[in-house]
DNA sequence: ACCTGAACACCGTTCAAGT
DNA sequence: ACCTGAACACCGTTCAAGT
């Protein structure tokens, strides 16, 4: 028995850490939806009183920014050896692997919170990318914004897909079809009959093709703008 | 008094129709944000019981949907005039300033909803644009991919910004640079002293350059496309 | 026949009462 | 000193009781 000042762990039931609160809260939103994860939900699922939470979270919100962050730790850093395109490459495929994983983050991401430090690690990685491989400070903010823009409106778009296998994709096209007026739709009606419906279609095949071109866009913008430094 | 039945404005008080529901949900929302919108405020807001509400609408994810919709409605159709690259330029436009008028649909547009009619036929005439305008069905299944999730994440990420003016801008990066670490974060302190402290920075600005790299790209797998035809 | 307000089963969070 | 459960002010929605 040291005089040892009271910790961040000493706070609440032994064994519940705020590792623990995080680690259970990600994977309940990610099994049963943000709508599910509730504090008495949480709890219970952690063998705890709601309230016991609040040891370790300031509130909910807090919760929710932690998570955030959580994610964030979970994407690849720009790999430093790389150059720049294949460095962005490999983060973005990581970003989007990512946030299938755990989609409600992209909802999180439009509520306006503040960065935890891997949110703030990833973007400096991402800056010092770009930085380092030749942008200037002006064409590093194009990038990112159309970078991040594009992989997020993805990861949304994907997220409300009601459907995932193959399978699944068909027979959601199939009751569209029957429902869809004819005439009123003539070119949503050919694109699902003729497109959608073909086998071995999956949303999540079009990823890359978007991907790569922003990443052509900004190449091209860079050797632009280092032939007339010339 | 003819035998007229009882139509759908018959149901609930005098002057409460769907649309006056519909454009007063909206308005909320643009005012105070989604989770302002609750049936009791928006009863009170129409000068009415919560309740009677459900004679316009069946529930509160139904209302969600039409709100949707509604906004849907506000974007303007690619012009059929146009070559496909200046109609859809112009419908992004039109996209983006609906979205950021309403940040609200972005979130929205991440719980699984079933399109409306306004939705419908904002599809049919983007996929009407790209099949006349020379792309096969499978570019334009990338063509819409990549172009809808650059908006989507261009309008999240905007949206996220808790700021609007540039002076706002200059105030955060200053309370964010005293916050940061500088040795930790060396290339976010750069970027955001050097760049966006700079004047005339506005994040909104960087739409245009990331909208029309992906109409380059698109233009360019287009072109690729006809010229192995020959 | 139509409307509505009390009531139900939930929220996040406060705070006083327990040990 | 620490934990917790009752309580508060909210939700969306049901449904019986009013007119």
């Amino acid at each position: 028995m040291t005089n040892k000042p009271p910790t961040q762990r000493s706070i609440g039931r032994p064994g519940l850490t705020r590792a623990r609160v995080l680690a259970c809260a990600v994977e309940l939103a990610d099994r049963d939806g943000l709508e599910a994860l509730t504090m008495r939900r949480l709890g219970e699922e952690l063998g705890v009183e709601a309230m016991s939470i609040y040891g370790h979270v300031a509130n909910k919100d807090d919760l929710l920014n932690r998570m955030v962050d959580a994610v964030f730790a979970e994407i690849d850093l720009p790999p430093t050896s790389a150059p720049w395109r294949d460095a962005l490459r490999h983060r973005s495929v990581s970003f989007r692997e990512v946030l299938r994983r755990h989609p409600w983050a992209v909802a999180l991401k439009g509520s306006g919170t503040n960065p935890g430090p891997a949110t703030l690690r990833h973007h400096d990685r991402v800056l010092g990318t770009l930085l380092t491989g030749g942008f200037s400070l002006e064409l590093t903010a194009h990038a990112i914004s159309a970078l991040d823009s594009y992989i997020y409106g993805f990861a949304l778009q994907e997220k409300t897909l009601p459907f995932t296998t193959e399978h699944e994709t068909a027979a959601m096209a199939e009751t569209m079809l029957a429902q869809l007026a004819t005439t009123e739709y003539p070119y949503l009606v050919k694109f699902t009959a003729t497109h959608v419906l073909r086998p071995g279609y999956s949303y999540g095949n079009e990823f890359l093709f978007g991907l790569d071109i922003v990443l052509d866009g900004l190449e091209r913008a860079r050797e632009e703008l280092h032939s007339t430094d010339k």
